[in-house]
DNA sequence: GTAATTGCAAATACTTTGCCACGTA
DNA sequence: TACGTGGCAAAGTATTTGCAATTAC
């Protein structure tokens, strides 16, 4: 992982970033933890606590944004999420709606070709997706009382 | 549309909410608006607005979606969006990062195989997906500069 | 009459910005 | 040295709650 510390870095300075403390364990961060974060689990996260203050950990994830590297998911909490974005790798999400818990889903995912249906049918251009499945955890099923089963 | 309209009042009614001026007001808005919307968007609409505090939306909005008349969609921009959720009918979306543009996808939805995958291999209960596309779309790409062209 | 619902205002949560000190190139 | 970056604090925006008055059943 350590190779892939060093591509990251060197992405962001080709980007035009300087290299900080603050981008090395921020990318150290992204790298280890490898899921999808907020801002807050970012600060909280061993390497950047008491290292950086939100409000920077908040502008590189911004600039880190702006050039690609990460991506920016909305996964229905109140609070963004952020992940990595590595190119040729593609994930998406398997969402607790009760505890939380966010997994990514390893099946190839089926919605290339839509997507590339619909560059051609709309014109849109730079096309991504983002897919998230919601739903209930065994864990939490279990711990549910047997009256409050939905849908 | 009016059928539709009494068809949700009833829905609301059997769920246990009471026949209110805002219920009528909020559900006759998701009808006739047709696509996700922020509680702000909601407030603003005629049928809402000067008639219902932005609380009583957003109370209402968590009441229908708690009874699963309407889903929260996480799309990228800060505030949360609602949408009517009707039965047998599900929508993916197609949003344009620079105008915010939203369109529903018409195209038939290729991820239901794989959520009843995920069903079987995960344990996962209840299971819903969510699916969004996102990219620039032709007007917005023309008045771009061409130098800004990415990826 | 009783309990849910509403409006208003205040509290909370998360995000974003201003400003000046600091570190990188 | 020059300019991007960092920390701190404050402002901004969206969401959520408390409570008394009102309304539906």
């Amino acid at each position: 992982m350590k190779l892939l510390l060093d591509q990251l870095i060197d992405r962001a300075r080709v980007a035009g970033l300087r290299k900080t403390k603050a981008l090395e364990a921020i990318l150290t961060c992204l790298v280890e933890c490898d899921r999808p974060m907020t801002l807050n689990e970012f600060t909280q996260c061993g390497h950047l606590s008491q290292k950086c203050d939100k409000a920077t950990v908040f502008r590189l994830l911004q600039k880190l944004t702006d050039k690609g590297m990460v991506r920016r998911l909305g996964l229905h909490e109140r609070a963004a999420y952020f992940t990595l974005l590595i190119p040729g790798t593609h994930h998406d999400y398997l969402i607790c709606r009760d505890c939380g818990n966010i997994e990514p889903i390893t099946s190839p995912c089926p919605v290339h070709q839509l997507e590339q249906k619909i560059r051609e049918e709309t014109g849109y251009t730079n096309l991504y997706h983002e897919l998230e499945f919601f739903g209930q955890c065994p864990s939490c099923a279990s711990t549910d009382q047997p009256s409050k089963a939905r849908d």
